[in-house]
RNA sequence: GCGCUCGUAGCUCAGCUGGAUAGAGUGUUUGGCUACGAACCAAAAGGUCAGGGGUUCGAAUCCCUUCGAGCGCACCA
């Protein structure tokens, strides 16, 4: 149990019977001196007993008796401040070396169905920059939040279906006419950039030239294979796995997309219009109706997009999760007012929007387009990078950072990398555990430095730092989590000696030393960066 | 024009259900290797939290407003 969930509750046990459902909260004072956790409880409490919160911070505070507390102080004008003991702390260092691996594990989100829904990149193209961020939020929060209990699923969407396959396909035909050498001409709304030639290439080498006389739709089947198939490779390179993959297609193919037009056609809300078919999306929260199926009788993205995310709630997920780029945000509000026409709860759908990453070069924009295929690809940031280091950048930022990445600086400064920064104090411990071998240590008997406990009071935050990254959906709190703990360990080894002639002591404090690297290591894992042990 | 997101140190960013004197990194200045790894540590300087109003014991955080930035505003996906 994390040491907030366990305060809250002997709080909760001291407050008079009458309120005891009061929600409490428990804070980490900014100022050390204003004690290790600390409660505005009193205040929260003041009006419905009509006393201060002086006198009910007193007596909350003589109520309280745990061997896990030090000390409560009272703090003007009513602050509950609380001191973790010194035996608490040091038994907290076995008990993580027993768990190891599973430190910081909890089941706060035990028998929670969550699906994340992240990169769903169209498979036109290679991913970008852009989608490395996404990748990386994702792949993150679902390391996070299966630690926390939860039963997570990792779900890509693959567009294969619509306008955007006929013109990939059309524009891969053209360029395998290219490359068998005969004339092509790529269509206005295809894919000019040369992402497409290597995939004309590998037809090439496959078939000859005796594909010339297909027709698109074979292009397209092989291309989006091939495409596909880059995908997996980049993202499995970049430490991105999936559970599922779901086909837009195989939405089609099931059916789905009829049922789900007949059922929204069956609630009443669907009007025609100009030959057009709209959904009534403004009687919820849209500003505007959309079509769902054109004049033409083609149906818009919106309708198969509708029939997914029913499919999704349809496999009993108590919470689907969205990772979509802020030129997405349009959609939440019709895909919401949708699947409450539908008849679902779209309170169970969480869209998360990231900022766009803003790429630069030697400090020059680039702007981002798919047509002139002008981008970074994300394999060209790994490769001049680093995964460690790419993912930490993107892990390190809250999903609302409006980012600025210079390739050039991220290159000359890898180097530098906060990664470098972390890796090095695993591997400073690493070598001094490698260089002195001690037995486990089943009970402290020595007093540590007040920076010892330090270090102590930052690891058994760890758990408390796994939920709320976890339910708050902020994966960066982990990676400033991991940078502090190096911090702190830094300044601790400049301090004083780890390994000195006092056989106790050191076995102890070699002891705190395998602790701090199975939370910095554990930490590392939920934003998947794997820390080298010698550099 | 309307909507969404954002504006914190020279630069890049934390600060998350409103808490106590707003923090890191980087850059600048200064000090520290005969000690377990100096890719490190210690210290100084650096702020009108975009501006203005409001809400209350208490605001970078919530509300209103002005300014500025990004992104949307298709019978494209």
């Amino acid at each position: 149990m994390s040491i907030k969930t366990k305060l809250e509750s002997i709080i909760r046990m001291s407050l008079p019977e009458v309120i005891s459902d009061e929600k409490i909260v428990i804070d980490i004072p900014k100022d050390k001196k204003n004690g290790d956790y600390s409660s505005n409880i009193a205040f929260l409490l003041a009006g419905k007993l009509k006393k201060s919160p002086m006198e009910i911070a007193n007596d909350i505070k003589e109520k309280i008796n745990d061997e896990m507390i030090e000390k409560v102080e009272i703090a003007n004008p009513g602050f509950i401040n609380i001191y973790l003991s010194k035996k608490f702390l040091t038994d907290s260092i076995i008990t993580i070396i027993n768990e190891g691996k599973n430190y910081g594990k909890n089941s706060y989100g035990k028998g929670k169905r969550v699906n994340i829904e992240y990169v769903s990149a169209n498979p036109t193209g290679t991913l970008h920059i852009g989608h490395g961020r996404g990748a990386v939020y994702g792949d993150n929060l679902s390391r996070i939040m299966s630690f926390a209990g939860y039963d997570v699923t990792r779900e890509y969407y693959i567009n294969d279906a619509g306008n955007q396959m006929y013109n990939l396909g059309i524009s891969i035909k053209e360029r395998y006419k290219e490359r068998c050498g005969k004339d092509f001409a790529i269509p206005d709304n295809g894919y000019h950039g040369n992402e497409l030639i290597p995939i004309a290439d590998s037809l090439y080498k496959m078939y000859g030239d005796s594909k010339l006389d297909e027709d698109v739709e074979f292009f397209k089947k092989e291309g989006l294979d091939i495409l596909l198939d880059g995908i997996k490779k980049d993202l499995d390179k970049f430490r991105v796995n999936f559970d599922v993959f779901t086909s837009e297609q195989s939405l089609y193919d099931r059916g789905l997309i009829d049922t789900t037009l007949t059922k929204l056609q069956r609630s009443g809300k669907c009007y025609i219009n100009d030959g057009a078919l709209w959904l009534r999306t403004t009687d919820l929260y849209d500003e505007k109706d959309r079509v769902l199926i054109k004049s033409d009788g083609n149906y818009t993205y919106l309708l198969p997009d509708i029939a997914y995310h029913g499919d999704k709630l349809e496999r009993k997920y108590d919470l689907l999760i969205d990772v979509f780029g802020s030129d997405h945000h349009g959609y939440i509000n019709r895909l919401k007012s949708s699947l409450d026409i539908l008849g679902f709860d779209s309170s169970k759908l969480d869209i998360r929007i990231l900022q766009m990453v803003r790429l630069l070069r030697n400090g020059e924009e680039i702007k981002l387009s798919k047509r002139t295929g002008k981008t970074i690809t994300l394999n060209e940031l790994i490769s001049e990078v680093g995964v460690n280091a790419s993912r930490y950048f993107f892990a390190s930022k809250s999903l609302d950072t409006q980012m600025d990445f210079d390739l050039d600086l991220a290159v000359k400064n890898s180097n530098e990398n906060p990664v470098y920064y972390i890796e090095y104090a695993n591997a400073r411990i690493s070598s001094i555990i490698r260089k002195n071998q001690y037995e486990m240590v089943d009970k402290f008997s020595t007093t540590f430095s007040e920076h010892a406990y330090i270090i102590m009071k930052k690891l058994v935050e760890f758990e408390d730092i796994i939920v709320g990254a976890a339910t708050k959906g902020l994966p960066h709190l982990i990676a400033n989590y991991l940078y502090e703990l190096a911090s702190l360990f830094h300044s601790y080894y400049s301090a004083e000696k780890i390994v000195t002639d006092d056989d106790v002591s050191t076995k102890e404090r070699i002891a705190l030393l395998k602790a701090i690297k199975i939370v910095m290591n554990n930490a590392s894992d939920m934003i998947g960066i794997i820390l080298r042990e010698e550099m």
